[in-house]
DNA sequence: AACATGGCTTGATTTATATCAATTTCGTCA
DNA sequence: TGACGAAATTGATATAAATCAAGCCATGTT
């Protein structure tokens, strides 16, 4: 897949278009990367200075609470992961990513990007599209996270996000759905 | 105060700025609004077609999950009043706006405001800092609510929005902070 | 001024999920 | 392939907060 295709359905899954121009000049800022299983593609304290687009594989977002990992986000393909907080504010970021499965990643370097959407109309409404979605979902995940018990958050989640559920290590799922590896136990085996 | 110095004023709290036109531009489709106190600002089903800018008093936003109501954010002085999904998707809205005091907002109907966007660059990064914020937000609300005690709920809520946590009922509050007014009633008597 | 209504407080009990502890299963690498 | 360590399961117990229930206090109304 070349980076003008991936560009598109970039595009694409947000809701926008690019035309042949803003594709490429897009595609003209991705940095390729191959990513293994178990690498750190975002360390604590480091600043975001990428957000990144999947192309293959799975990733996780997570961050220390209290000495505890918690999980924040899963991406797969076409996913976008990016640590909000340390890319639009430059702070050293407390969210790492991490690849939970050998794959492919294209980073897109914020800076640079942020320069196109000043050049660009189309990437400055892809740009904002991205906010509106982010802000959108962070909402309703939040909704959803209120008032749900273990097992109703559990079944959201499959619901929702069914690779991630299928191929993401249960300990992170669990800490993801803010339970313990055990209640996440008995809600798959129905006794909660 | 006049329109356009609250035009400056919204400007500012984003950490942006205008020049004289591009806030006269916006004075302009500022629809000034008396409001009071348990006044509906939008209505279920309703769609959200304008924001709220609030010179004056309390408001609320809530929704009903299972035949309960739930409070979701309290906005007083200068805050911004939006329901992101209605607004943002065109969708009949499920995030009602009550007001709790009597007041004065500035409705800013949302399509001419994406207007003025393409208009005017300094509207556009305007609103582009509103989504941002907005969606920082959003995530540091959903991971302080993630680990937190009822108690310590609580105290972040007085530390976070003090003038909030002195106006508004203490039920609103308990549903805000995801507790009953019992155990309200026992954190603020130190009971819990 | 009496009264009613909704909101807050206080106490007793229940419940969902965490925690602790002991196995069992699985995935990875020698 | 076998063996080790990590992850998942299962059971017993503990706990924070919800629920249920009753009473109290303020506020506003006739």
């Amino acid at each position: 897949m070349t980076p003008v295709d991936i560009a598109h359905k970039f595009a694409t899954r947000l809701g926008t278009t690019l035309d042949e121009q803003a594709a490429q000049q897009l595609a003209s800022i991705f940095v390729r990367q191959e990513v293994s299983k178990g690498e750190t593609l975002l360390a604590e304290g480091q600043v975001a200075r990428n957000f990144l687009i999947v192309e293959q594989g799975l990733t996780r977002q997570y961050y220390y609470k209290n000495g505890i990992e918690v999980t924040e986000h899963f991406c797969c393909e076409w996913d976008v992961v990016y640590c909000t907080d340390s890319m639009l504010m430059r702070e050293p970021t407390t969210l790492m990513i991490e690849a939970l499965e050998d794959g492919v990643v294209h980073n897109v370097p914020f800076d640079e990007f942020r320069q196109l959407c000043d050049e660009s109309p189309q990437i400055m409404k892809l740009y904002v599209r991205l906010l509106e979605v982010g802000l959108v979902e962070s909402l309703r995940k939040t909704d959803a996270q209120r008032f749900e018990s273990a097992r109703e958050r559990y079944e959201t989640f499959v619901r929702q996000y069914p690779e991630a559920a299928r191929r993401a290590p249960g300990k992170h799922i669990a800490s993801y759905l803010l339970m313990t590896p055990e209640s996440l136990s008995r809600v798959r085996a129905g006794l909660l």
